[in-house]
DNA sequence: ATATCATATGCAACTATTTGCATATAAGAG
DNA sequence: CTCTTATATGCAAATAGTTGCATATGATAT
């Protein structure tokens, strides 16, 4: 049986190695699922909520002052059963539904400037990301080899950001190339 | 402003050059988009059925013997404009959440083997999709230089497919060769 | 004979994601 | 003094996509 994909499951996955709240977890997501995962807000909130309901995970309430209460979540040992058999079962291929590919494939209906201006801004993004995966792998390559060890596995999916990336950018300067002809 | 993509667009795009039944753009979705867009026959079909309370396609009954009839779609005049429109205006930038990744940043949780024999499987899935494009290629590149006018944007964007499939499987060497060190 | 594949369409229920709104405070910049 | 950013949470509506079911025939393969 393949397991259908859910946020669920990267949810738990970063309560598994440490607690925190719907707002920690965003931030999580950003600074180290953002090179293949990408979750907003609302879509955490009410993962977590659903989380809740369902026993995987249960929530302290810390007061604050002036703030509303941060509800910090943690694993319940139902929540870590469950993440082990997800771990444990195949996960699908993902796969690729974009836009631009499918501007680019209706071409001849717009005009290159139109075309070129996009993909401009495109790879502008695309080069950000880059650049950002690539000042994260310095600061990992930067540690001594004990220091490295913990973050070996989210290394390899730093790699994939990078690869990923490159690709892509790899890809518009053959279409620029192409387009200006 | 920023436009939504919707398979409602690609599927106006397939019959912007063409007409067809919903059987006919599944199979054009697969053999001509499947790089960059995946869509189920539920999702076309339910698809095509808004696209025509809406206006931006009509429908001809081909009556057949022995199977249902064929319903062929055709693009009208509202529903060109409407994809012209869409092909002005920005799309985003396509997100990338792949679960195979959160497994891997999970990776401390589970064995080794199960981890390697996961990875094998998607590499022999991502190793066929490249195989299958790099054929498409083929084919393209035998064309004569007027042949290959019309199929000139198509192949950008099988590019596209054949530079991620080898960045992928990149990527999957070098997490073999981590795993297995 | 039997099985599978290709043709041809679709509903219903569910899960996933986006978009827009809503609230409330503190800190820092201009 | 006002604006923006960060902290901190969430609802509601809409759109997008998946999964399972349902029907019916012709052709090809074993």
């Amino acid at each position: 049986m393949i397991n259908t994909m859910s946020l669920k499951h990267a949810i738990l996955t970063l309560l598994e190695t440490e607690e925190g709240s719907g707002y920690d977890l965003l931030k999580r997501f950003k600074a180290r699922l953002g090179f293949f995962w990408n979750a907003s807000h609302q879509q955490i909130y009410s993962q977590l909520k659903s989380l809740h309901h369902d026993g995987l995970i249960d929530c302290t309430l810390e007061p604050q002052q002036g703030k509303p209460d941060r509800k910090v979540y943690h694993m319940t040992q139902a929540g870590h059963d469950v993440l082990i058999e997800w771990l444990e079962n195949p996960v699908k291929v993902d796969k690729v539904n974009d836009a631009l590919l499918v501007k680019m494939y209706a071409g001849h209906l717009i005009d290159k400037p139109t075309m070129l201006s996009e993909l401009d801004a495109h790879k502008v993004i695309h080069q950000r990301m880059l650049d950002t995966f690539l000042a994260l792998e310095q600061e990992f390559l930067a540690l001594s080899p004990q220091k490295k060890k913990p973050f070996e596995l989210p290394y390899l999916t730093l790699r994939r950001g990078i690869l990923g990336e490159k690709a892509w950018l790899e890809w518009a300067e053959e279409v620029d190339v192409f387009l200006k002809r």
